[in-house]
DNA sequence: GTTAGCACTTCAAGTTCCTTGAGGAGCAAG
DNA sequence: CTTGCTCCTCAAGGAACTTGAAGTGCTAAC
C-alpha cells in the first residue's frame, strides 16, 4: 500500500495529477483511504500506469474516459478493447518516427553549428544559425 | 513563396499555430506580406521547422524564444547552440524510449486481451481488463 | 461589372490539461 | 507538545493552443 507520495515517486508524475485524474473519474477503483488520505495497491499502481500509457499514445482525457467505461463494461467487446489498442500503439509508432527525425535534425542543427564555427563566439555564422536546417 | 494555408499543409501545423507563433515572437524574420497576407519563403519554413523540433524536444514557448534570441546574438557562443540541440536531442531519445515501452504495453494489453476472451462480448475478462497491465 | 466563394485578416474568448496556492489536519520524532 | 513532513480540499492561475465573430481581398462565374 503506498500514499501518494510513493505513488507519485514511482509512476514519476505529480501527486496533484494523480488526484486530479482521479477527480476527473479516470482511475476507477477510488482508493483505499485511511483517515482521508489516499493509499494505492498493486491494481491501482496498474490502473494508473495504463492510464499513462494511452496519455503518451496521444489520447485525450475524454477518450480515456470512454476506454475506461468500456473497459468496465461487461457488454463490451474485448476484441473492440484490443483494436483500440492496438491503434493507439500504432499512432505512437507513428509519433516515435517523427521525434526520430526531429533529433536526427536537432543533431544535425548541431554538428552544422560545431564545424562551422568552432568554439566561442562568431559574428559570421548567422548565416548557419538561420538556414543551418535543410531548407 | 508559400500562403500560410500552404505552409500549414508542409509543416503539419494549423495556421492559427503559425500565427500564434508569430504573436508570441517565436517566428523572427517576419514574413513578407502582400496586402496583409502573410508569405513564407525557403528560410521562413526552415525558421519553422527547427521550431517544431525543438517544440517536439519537450521545450517551452519560453525556452525557445531564449534559444531564438541567442541564435540571433552574434555575441553568442556557437558551441552552446549546438550543445543546447545536442541536449534537448538526448531528451527526445530519453523520450522516445518511453514512448516505445509505453507502445509495447499496450500491444500486451491487446494481446493479452484477445488470446483470453477473443472476439466478441465477454463477461469473465473482466479480470483481464483490470490488471492486464504487468503489475 | 458584380456577385459568390474562399482563403485570408485581427482580436477576444474559450478549451484542455494540468499546476499552484491558501488554509488546514494527521502523525512521527525530538 | 511542538516541529516538520506529508497529506487534504477547493479555487484560482497558467501554458499552449483553438474557435468564433466580423471583416478584407482575390478569383472565377454569370
Amino acid at each position: 500500500m503506498l500514499s501518494i507520495g510513493e505513488a507519485a515517486a514511482r509512476s514519476g508524475l505529480p501527486a496533484s495529477t494523480i488526484r486530479y485524474y482521479e477527480d476527473e473519474g479516470l482511475l476507477t477503483a477510488p482508493p483505499h483511504r485511511k483517515a482521508g488520505r489516499r493509499f494505492y495497491d498493486g491494481l491501482a499502481m496498474a490502473e494508473l500506469a495504463l492510464l499513462q500509457d494511452l496519455r503518451l499514445a496521444g489520447m485525450t482525457l475524454a477518450d480515456i474516459r470512454q476506454f475506461q467505461n468500456a473497459r468496465q463494461n461487461p457488454a463490451a467487446s474485448c476484441s473492440e478493447l484490443a483494436a483500440l489498442a492496438q491503434e493507439r500503439a500504432r499512432h505512437l509508432r507513428a509519433e516515435i518516427m517523427a521525434l526520430r527525425r526531429a533529433e536526427e535534425r536537432l543533431m544535425g542543427f548541431a554538428r552544422s553549428c560545431t564545424s562551422r564555427c568552432g568554439d566561442g563566439p562568431s559574428s559570421d555564422c548567422s548565416q548557419v544559425r538561420r538556414i543551418s536546417v535543410a531548407v
